[in-house]
Formats: C-alpha cells, sequence, structure tokens
DNA sequence: ATTAGCACTCATTCGAGTTGAGTGCTAATA
DNA sequence: TATTAGCACTCAACTCGAATGAGTGCTAAT
C-alpha cells in the first residue's frame, strides 16, 4: 500500500490530537477537522489502511488508534524536515557562566526540565584533540609526589604518586625537566613505547616513577571514565499517566539514576553528531536501545564549549511529547552555551 | 496515664507486626502472640489506651491499629538503647579502595541500597581541620598561571590564575618561595590581613596574583561549596506501596536528585554527631525537617576517612522500615570505610 | 482484672447491569 | 468508483448493591 497525502494528514491528525490528549483518538474525532471534510467512515477506512501500514494501532477492539513507533518516526521526522525552526518565541532562558563547570551543567539541565516539564540529563563535555600541555611533579611529603597534570583545554588532573625512596628537591627538578621536554605536545599515539623506554632509561632509578607518571598521563588524556551525567527533573516523568505506573517510574527513574545506560546513548549519540553537524536526535521508544526506555522518547542534542570540547543533553519523556517543543528548548541552550564561551 | 511493662510489649508486638506487614493490625493478630497470653478484649482495652496517649492510631474506625511517629520514636529509641548491637550476621559487602574518591563513595551508596532495599545517599567527606600543606603556581601558557593548592588529608584544587603581564620562570619560582614559606602550614584562622599585607608588599608587581593564589587558598581551605552528594536506590521506594503513589514517590525522588535538601539535614546531622561520637541518627517523619520525607525514615551515620574527613551517609526507607537493619548496614560500612583508610 | 459475647462499622471485593465510544461491514448514494 | 449512512457488535469503564470479614467498643459474666 502506498502512503498518499490524505493518509498523511490523517494520521498527522491522529497524532497531533493523541499528543495533546494522551487518549485513543477516534474516527468521528478526526473528522470534525475542518480542513478534511470526510466522514467517520471514510477516515475508517483510512485507519484500517493507516493500521495495515504499522503507523497506528489499537490498544484494544473498540478503542480508537493511537500513534505507533513508526507512527511517531514519521511524525517526527516530516516535522525535523519541515523548516529549520526559529527559536524565537522561547521564554528567555539565561546560564549564567559559573566558575565550576558542574555547577554550569546542573543549571542548564535544571533549566531544560523546568522549561519542557520533561526530565534532561545532561554529560560533562569530553575532550576531543587532546595533547598533553604541562606536567609538574612536586614533592608533596616524605613518602609521596604529586603529579598535576594540564592538557588541552586546561583541563587538569591530579595524581598522587607513591615514592618508595626518600627524593630530594634536585632529582625531582631533574625528573620535570625529563618529562616535560620529552613529553610535551605530544598526543596519545605519539607517546609510544618506544619514547617511553628511552625516558625511562634516562630517568635510571626512578623509572618507576616515570612509569606512574605516564599512566596518569595516559588516564587524563583518555578522561574516558569521567564522563559525568547530571539529571533534573526526574519527578516530571509522574505527570504523564503513561509512565508514572510504579514498574516503568521505577525503571527509568533507576536508569536516570545509575548513569551508566544514559552513557552507552550519549556516547553512541556524540559518535553520530560527527557526521551531520550539530543536528537534533530524536530516538523514539526502542530505538534508544535501553529497555526501561520503551516507553519514552528522548531528544538529543550537542554542545561545544571550548574547541573540542563537546557534550550531549537530552530530553526524556513520554512518546508524545511535544518535540517541538523540546529540540527549540535544545537548540536555544545549544546557542546560549556557544555564546557564553566563544564571545570570551 | 502511665506507660507500664505491659502497654510496652504490646505496643511492641504491634510495632513488630506493622513493620513485617505494613497493615493495620488488631487486637485478635496480637492476642496470638504467645508470650503474653490475653484475650483480644484486654488488648483492645489496651489498645485504646495506647491510642489515647498517641502511640498507635487507627485509619478509620474498624480498621486495625498503626503506629503514629511518637509510637516509632518509642520503639527506635528502645532498640537502639537496647545493647550495642553486633554487626557479626551481615551479609559481606567489601568496598574496594578506588583511586578516586567519587567513585567510592558512588559504591557505598550502591552497596547501602543494594543491601536494605531502600534508597541511600552519601555526602562526601567534609574537611575538619586542615592547614595548607603544599602551593605551587606554574606557568602554563603565556597568559596564565596554574595554581595547585594541597591541603591536609591530600585534598587537591587548582585553579588558573589569569595574569596581565608576562612572566618569566624566575618570577614564579620567587613567588613560590614567597607563598610556600610564609603560607604552609597555616589554617585559614592563621592567615590573616596582616599577613596578607605582609606578603603582597614583598611580591612588590606581582601582588594581584598573590591576591588570587590566596582566595583560591581561602576556597580550597574552606570548600564549602563542594559538598557533592550521591545517592543510590531511589527506585526502592517504588517497592512499598505507602510511598509508591505518584504524589508522594514524585516528592521523593525530587527531593533524591535536587540535592539541596539533603544537604541541610547532612549538615545539621554532622554537626549533631560532634557530641555524641559516631552514633547513628534515625529521623522519623517530620522529624527530618524536610516536607517530602513525612511519610519516610532517615537512618544517617558519619563516616570519617582519614583524620577530620567526615561525612555522613544515609538511609531512606519508608516508616515501617526495618530499623535495625538499617542501622547495622550503616554501621558496617562505617567500619569497612574506617579500615580502609586507617590501616594504610 | 480479665474475658466472652454481641451488635455495630466500614473498607474491600465481587458481579451484574449500564453506558458510550468506537469499530467493521454492507448497502445506498453521488 | 469513491464516499457515506446505517447498523450490529465489542469492550473498557463506571455504577450500584450485596456480601464479606476484619476489627472495634460496650456490657455482663467470670
Amino acid at each position: 500500500m502506498e502512503m498518499d497525502e490524505r493518509k498523511t494528514r490523517i494520521l498527522e491528525a491522529i497524532i497531533r490530537n493523541y499528543l495533546e490528549t494522551g487518549e485513543p483518538v477516534g474516527s468521528r474525532t478526526i473528522s470534525r477537522y475542518e480542513d478534511l471534510k470526510l466522514s467517520p467512515a471514510t477516515i475508517r477506512n483510512e485507519m484500517s489502511d493507516l493500521e495495515e501500514m504499522g503507523y497506528i494501532l489499537q490498544p484494544h477492539t473498540s478503542a480508537g488508534r493511537i500513534p505507533s513507533d513508526k507512527g511517531y518516526r514519521f511524525y517526527v521526522d516530516r516535522m525535523m524536515a519541515d523548516r529549520e525552526k526559529e527559536v524565537s518565541d522561547m521564554q528567555e532562558m539565561v546560564v549564567r557562566k559559573a566558575d565550576q563547570l558542574s555547577e554550569l551543567l546542573k543549571q542548564v539541565a535544571k533549566l531544560l526540565a523546568a522549561n519542557t516539564n520533561y526530565a534532561a540529563a545532561i554529560s560533562s563535555p569530553q575532550i576531543h584533540r587532546n595533547k598533553l600541555k604541562f606536567l609538574q611533579l612536586s614533592k608533596v611529603d616524605e613518602g609521596s609526589l604529586l603529579a598535576v597534570i594540564v592538557v588541552e583545554g586546561n583541563i587538569i588532573k591530579n595524581k598522587i604518586i607513591p615514592t618508595s625512596s626518600e627524593m630530594d628537591n634536585e632529582t625531582v627538578l631533574k625528573l620535570n625537566l625529563l618529562l616535560n621536554t620529552n613529553l610535551c605536545g605530544l598526543s596519545l599515539e605519539e607517546i609510544n613505547l618506544g619514547l617511553i623506554t628511552l625516558i625511562k632509561e634516562r630517568a635510571g632509578i626512578h623509572s618507576d616513577i616515570v612509569a606512574s607518571a605516564i599512566d596518569a598521563i595516559a588516564e587524563a588524556i583518555t578522561a574516558e571514565e569521567d564522563l559525568e551525567i547530571y539529571t533534573s527533573g526526574a519527578n516530571n516523568i509522574f505527570k504523564y499517566p503513561e509512565l508514572a505506573d510504579n514498574e516503568k517510574a521505577s525503571g527509568i527513574i533507576s536508569t536516570l539514576e545509575e548513569k551508566n545506560q544514559l552513557k552507552e546513548i550519549i556516547s553512541e549519540s556524540l559518535a553520530l553528531d560527527n557526521d551531520n553537524g550539530h543536528a537534533i536526535q530524536v530516538y523514539i521508544g526502542h530505538e534508544s536501545q535501553i529497555e526501561s526506555m520503551k516507553d519514552c522518547s528522548v531528544v538529543t542534542a550537542t554542545y561545544e564549549l571550548e574547541d573540542g570540547m563537546r557534550g550531549m543533553m537530552s530530553i526524556i519523556g513520554p512518546k508524545r511529547m511535544d518535540y517541538e517543543k523540546a529540540a527549540k528548548t535544545l537548540k536555544k541552550l545549544q546557542e546560549q552555551l556557544d555564546a557564553l564561551y566563544k564571545k570570551t
């Protein structure tokens, strides 16, 4: 069967209506739409077709129809393609620049949630191109050295390195010089085994410290593990009856709280984003691959702070969420974050 | 009216029973307890008294009785005073030492929640006595210095300080020496205005950098703002029907997610803890002063990592939670955390 | 002081009946 | 041939009353 103009309009009417009410919508309701002058019976025939094609479904006989995931997908794709939505009529959201990045992110999450009435999550930015910029070992007390590592983008990492033997200041100075001259400006790929062994040789009896320091550097540059995720507005899901029953709510809440699963979808979405600019992604139901999210939709967008520091923010709501508003809100904050750091 | 031995036993029986079942308990149920050989009628008379005294209440006529907050308080106080509970028969919980403190805390929160089936929260440790241990300025690039500050307990803070004029290495070295010799080993109180002006004088044209550095130190030592809270097992509250209805659940979830209110109770509890060793605190219903927690109880305990680093962990469950288990679980983890850092 | 007995209360459960929104099919219509 | 009116049918949701049973308070007997 083919999708024609009229079917499209009917499907869109069904979805629109369902987005508003959350109730299955019947043929009579649609026939009342002024612009398509059709009797309920005709609508019913079309609906029957649409159901067969998989765009809508009936919760049970003698109920109206609700959109299927495929139906939502159709709707969202059309809406997104429609035009580059202008983000003018939005309520003003002001992001204050905070001195702690984590504070800024928490603030953004809160704004997202408060403006949409859905749940929101935001990830800390991931560094993209990262080279070691600066390294410093300092003696903190008798048994330990402090390694401070600065990578491109002024990301700072600290690591305490225990020392077996007592060290004098001069040795520390020498090690600093050795490490800095050999490693500064290099990326992870460029610090290879040959280079490491060379440095260790030169360090003599202190090769173990060099090893620890290099470990710390590797950790700082990859920075895999410190993908932090901040959430807000989890309680908003209770506003949508179709998500508010205990089992579903429990699943969603725990997904938001134990962030591991979120990390996956975020990593994936970040990767995807490389291809197509800063587009907004929509995951409907099962598309997010997270079991507990099968009744939710997730709208995601990347943001970019300074060059190469890219993170993800997302809005999590029921499938019948206002996709347009979600997308607009994300875009708005994307712009704000952009402006915040680019201007300086 | 007076509380006598028999009333006490009946009250305890009522509460015990209610803790198990979550259902109002009637006179017949209690009369079946072997150890107090009384007919339902007698029990009823006593219950009537207990109700008048405010220890129990009836959800409605012709229902059994449930404990009031006062009743719970009575029970908890007796239980706590009973004896120093041994923590032997607990399931083993192993806390791995993690190199990131935040990882450790998340782990502990998870353990608390998983072992009790309640929600759990843990705060990052607050530094108690804190002196500056070590300070280091380093040139990161042309326009900025990196200040690394280590305070007692090896807490490390970083701060980028922008410099107006270009600086050579020697000046940085001098400033380092100046700051370290004058400030190391001092606490917040000891760094007074006199000292600061003295240092600024000696720094000459670089007094602005000294000012920034001292600001950073103050921030690091007080460290008020970075009281982080990690939660786990929020979804557990859905296991208790009396908390699982939308409104209540929503309130609790949002309290756990937006951590502000938790911070208050934690600060308070930390302060209280100064007086009476490492006792376990119980807040029943309204006692926690948090509106959304009025149907919950919160059991809290402090933990101590290294000297002076004290934080709070708490278990949040329904009023009819297994207080004994909660207390034991907290104690167990208290010991584990102790052992983890004291031993080294 | 305790208990047995009894009348009373009231939330909960169950099933039957009703309602109403919605469907699919068929035959009439444009 | 596409659309529509008409009609029988389905089924979730609601209402209502009866039955159930756990629990109470009171009174009189032990």
